[in-house]
DNA sequence: ATATGCGTTTGGTATATACCAAATTATACC
DNA sequence: GGTATAATTTGGTATATACCAAACGCATAT
């Protein structure tokens, strides 16, 4: 599948003559149009070079235009696809991310990259309100749904509330184990939410062109006595989700 | 001011030899450090190209990067700079833009494009629960914070709710406009978020160049009878905010 | 069937160059 | 001092080119 130039329609031309805009505008008609699917690939930007000649650097332009809006997104090295639909993500209705994936149609996995004991410094200290030095678990974990990796996170819990934590398989929902095992629920969470880069190793984990844009996520759970249940520290793919919330005003 | 290469030291290098994230790394590093604050103006890129001897496309390729972190941003033509602190955001305790702003010690202002009546189209009916084509008011307006625009708002408000509400001026709070003079206040929000890429009449309202990312948000606000209050689509540097919410689970 | 090895394709990075238009600054003028 | 005008600076866009390394595809060997 070749993109042809856009049509000789003035109507149709969105873009002020910028060849980068107009690359952008022809494939996202095309995706709204339904003629690229979300997982397709495009043609690839030599393939796109020789059929609207236009160079290289200016096509990678309108495509990184394209990625920004999470429209598409690349695989190293293997090309470029139409970014599946993103996943709500209501805050204040977060019960865990398998649920939430599966109550949304999709399938989610997880992957533990590893699990460790660490001794808190200051900030850890301060969230858990602990001393610094007091032990706590480390938990890092890969996410996906349908397949692709969406996010990145580090999960911290206080060891004086799930001890022995790490016999248990983390590759399963983690707030359930605290549930049923340790008496722990939640029942506040503090999220803060900022769009950053994409870096080091969260970019590794996820497959991702260091730098690209994600939302960094941070979530603080308590349980009913105010106790720090999870801290999480969450690095999402941008693409991947769309914030709401519905809420009543305080 | 000008850059120098980043110092021969081997743990200071965090890019593994690319040379547009040590760009980024270097000019990060001056920000954390406070050799650059938030306001100044970076040298130029021909500056920049003259002094760590890169070329000009690599310079912007490190910039770009920069920016989609929110670490700077650009004024057409006139240079890049260091952004200000994001102001934070929670959707569930939200008061409005002003209180907002000035609770967080910066300085607001709203200025109205414009102010018309309209027929609702089949979305803003739904919306507000209305026969198609009754008439609605439509408000732009862009907003600003310590004289940077940061937002560009559609406002959409019922005119059987709020009936001869062009007479009053919208530099100032619509919400209190609608509080005092209709009885209308608002408990609840309903409030969607969405990285997107600003284009067209949103990014010259913002005099950004077309296409760099931005946040969309989406709020309806309803009374304490089920009535939509105002339905706004917000348009927002992805810089100037951050998200931040406290609830409880349900 | 499975594994191995090897070209080929693909995106990633980098350089050099050119021209444009908007923004800014300097200048001349009143 | 203020104002119109010209020169300069600056980012924005675009092209052409080159090389690299990872991913991919395919033929071959096991």
């Amino acid at each position: 599948m070749l993109l042809t130039p856009p049509p000789n329609d003035p109507s149709v031309v969105l873009a002020d003559g910028l060849h980068y805009l107009e690359l952008r505008d022809t494939i996202a008609a095309r995706i709204a149009a339904g003629d690229l699917r979300p997982g397709d690939r495009l043609p690839s930007e030599r393939a796109l070079q020789a059929s609207i000649r236009i160079a290289r650097g200016t096509i990678r332009e309108g495509l990184a235009q394209l990625e920004a809006e999470g429209l598409i997104y690349r695989k190293d090295r293997s090309g470029w696809y139409v970014s599946p639909a993103p996943i709500v993500y209501d805050p204040t209705r977060w019960e865990g991310f398998i649920s939430y994936v599966e109550a949304q149609g999709r399938v989610p996995a997880t992957e533990t990259l590893d699990a460790t004991e660490i001794a808190a410094d200051t900030l850890l200290a301060g969230v858990f309100d602990r001393p610094r030095g007091a032990p706590l678990y480390l938990i890092r974990r890969r996410r996906y749904i349908d397949d692709r990796p969406v996010l990145f996170e580090y999960i911290v819990v206080d060891v004086a509330l799930a001890p022995d934590l790490l016999r248990f398989s983390f590759d399963q929902s983690l707030t359930s184990i605290l549930k049923s095992h340790y008496g722990l629920s939640v029942t506040r969470n503090k999220v803060e939410m900022q769009p950053c880069a994409l870096t080091g190793r969260e970019a590794a984990a996820l497959r991702l062109k260091p730098g690209l844009p994600g939302l960094n996520v941070v979530r603080t759970s308590y349980d009913a006595q105010g106790r720090v249940v999870e801290f999480d520290r969450e690095y999402w793919r941008h693409d991947a989700l769309r914030i709401s919330v519905e809420a009543r005003v305080r």
